[in-house]
DNA sequence: GCCAGAACTCTGG
DNA sequence: CCAGAGTTCTGGC
């Protein structure tokens, strides 16, 4: 696993990488927090420190999808979590740009009814790849934003830049 | 190891 | 308002 340390205009990004695309993309305010995060998330795995030069170009892509997402093409993705975690996070990447979803909507569609809507907010949360897996996508049926593991004023930060309108329901 | 409780929620009584 | 549904993780015993 390689792993890139760079910025954005969200703050600090961490790119953590392998053979077969991207494992981890983790966004905070301090470097060395987001390595811890990567080391707890990823127990046991090799981390290699790539010099931040992004050979493939993953890195280029994700920064791409967080400031023009528009228009940014995502890179390969190596999910790793359990069937039920993929299964969302499969779910998740086909929002389209600009649109949200809601957890109850997401739960149907894994197949749950749509009263298991917490497990799959678990499931987002749990989410490694931030953006990428577009789980700022993702608003609690009143319309409410709710949470979002990278702080919310962030998931704010992204729906505007993506021209999200069901975000705000009650702005007309 | 096992059990209880919490975590980015929603629905029905 | 309160509880229950469904999954995973964490902390106390």
């Amino acid at each position: 696993m390689h792993v890139y340390m760079s910025g954005c205009s969200l703050g600090r990004l961490l790119v953590a990488t392998t053979s077969d695309g991207v494992v981890a993309a983790l966004i905070g305010d301090d470097a060395a927090v987001l390595r811890s995060d990567l080391h707890s998330r990823f127990p046991g795995t090799v981390m290699v420190d790539a010099e931040p030069h992004d050979t493939n170009g993953h890195v280029r892509a994700v920064v791409a999808l967080i400031e023009q997402p528009t228009t940014a093409a995502p890179p390969p993705l190596d999910l790793r979590g359990t069937e039920f975690q993929r299964a969302v996070w499969l779910a998740l990447q086909r929002v389209p740009v600009g649109r949200t979803t809601t957890y109850a909507d997401l739960a149907i569609a894994v197949g749950l009814s749509s009263s298991s809507s917490r497990a799959v907010a678990l499931a987002c949360a749990a989410n490694p790849i931030a953006v990428a897996i577009p789980c700022h996508r993702v608003v609690r049926s009143d319309g409410d934003l709710s949470g979002y593991r990278w702080g919310i004023d962030r998931k704010r930060t992204l729906l505007e830049r993506e021209g999200a309108r069901a975000a705000q329901p009650s702005l007309f």
